[in-house]
DNA sequence: TGTACATCAGTGAACGCGCGTTCACTGATGTAC
DNA sequence: TGTACATCAGTGAACGCGCGTTCACTGATGTAC
């Protein structure tokens, strides 16, 4: 099992040097990133805010879109993660709290790191395509929402898919299909529609569209919530009637 | 009457020549945008391709940045029009048919457009701040959409505002309460939603989060369109409870 | 344990590029008398 | 109608900037015998 040598466990001086000057990188990176936005990232700058030259830099990324891709991956997991955080911190099974949790995370990451959300959510950085690196993180946002949206218990009990149903007004990509395997047709389409909603108004309220139309995006945001998990039917009609009588309770 | 001659109704020639070259950089400017995008954008490409001095735009755009309000003010009266054009069409008052036209005329556009769509619905261009000018050619789709949504006929009845109906779950700011005035509150919310929903749809499927999750973006967003229009009031309850039997008859 | 060699991190200079903006200027167009 | 002057469009050179990337090189770390 050891004579090979190759990967050992014990890594040398040096590659603990590496990874540990990669990470600093990022960070920096990601530091200018939250401060500047992706358009003024450069690998010049971040070599110079750490003392290196910027000729040093190629030794970690090949190339400032590597970085890049490596920025959009942890703004993913970052987002990601905090969702799924904020779903496991509800610890209970009502989907409309795990829904109402979720979707306010979702914003307060939002409003925490806009630049980190326009470089994944906004428009795509020109001259740059998301390598395959990118779909895994990207997807896990999206999960939790659909494990709470569809009433899963959020594993990821794909393996073989069984005989997808058809009948649903929308057709799923084959990547994305065994994750909705059983869940009817317009329940899924529902659920999309749900998904485009929030970012929607996210993105609206942190682009500037609300400006000088919506006083206060944050009560929106919670009446939206609110409809969108009747809409999908985590609540039940009788609920949808008392919908437009009272708004949702406020939880600040 | 004609005594002042400070602005008299015949141009002089070098009024007209003014003109034209405004227009005439306006539109190579048009051009770059749509084929590289805002942030290729620069004077001195626009200048180069018109065969100019990069100095002599400075004699019509006093910055690269009134260049831009000048592009997204174009963009937003292009979409703007495009919606109203579209609306206007159908010829009918049936909100259903308006909508899904409305609807259908915005994506189009979009995906016609993708780089001017990127330029307003995208992230925000690093340090431009979008000046006064824009936000009325931003209003005309949105108030397209209102009009079909609410009801209203779309003429801008504004004036003065009699007592803005205070329950609902949403304030709207000032500027925009007038157009609202007189429409329930949980209208005015599920209108928001539609229209943060319709331009989150568009913006998904051109961003690229649809890409390995929605086969057929366009049967997306027809399906949502068709639950929109329900979710808003534009179509009766029995109406939305076929929605689930059979999805909406395609209509190209 | 010690030596010879290979690997790799980091340097500093350079290439080539394009940008926004300014400035003094020439020459054409417009205006007042 | 003609002349003197003011206005303005357009030029070309220049300033100053920052960028991504390459390359030959030095010196430290790791490896094989």
């Amino acid at each position: 099992m050891w004579q090979d040598g190759e990967v050992t466990a014990v890594p040398t001086a040096r590659q603990r040097a590496r990874a540990e000057l990669t990470r600093e990188i990022t960070a920096e990176a990601r530091r200018q990133l939250a401060a500047e936005g992706a358009a003024a990232l450069s690998l010049r700058a971040v070599a110079r805010s750490l003392g290196m030259a910027s000729s040093a830099v190629y030794r970690y990324f090949p190339s400032r879109d590597e970085l890049l891709t490596a920025l959009i991956v942890e703004a993913y997991d970052s987002l990601g993660e905090a969702a799924e955080a904020a779903d496991a911190a509800t610890g209970t099974t009502d989907a409309l709290v795990r829904w109402r949790a979720v979707g306010h995370a979702i914003r307060r990451w939002a409003l925490g790191h806009p630049h980190e959300y326009a470089l994944v959510y906004g428009s795509p950085v020109p001259g740059y395509r998301a390598p395959q690196l990118t779909v895994g993180p990207a997807s896990r946002v999206t999960t939790v929402m659909a494990a709470v949206l569809t009433g899963a218990s959020g594993g990821t009990a794909v393996g073989d898919a069984p005989d997808q149903s058809p009948e649903g007004p929308v057709a799923l990509a084959p990547e994305a299909a065994g994750a909705m395997a059983g869940v009817p047709g317009e329940v899924v389409l529902r659920a999309l529609m749900a998904w485009a909603q929030v970012f929607g108004l996210v993105s609206f309220e942190l682009f500037g569209h609300f400006v000088g139309v919506v006083e206060d995006p944050e009560a929106l945001f919670d009446a939206a919530l609110d409809r969108i998990a009747t809409f999908v039917g985590l609540v039940g009609r009788a609920a949808e009637a008392a919908g437009s009588r009272s708004p949702a309770p406020p939880d600040r």
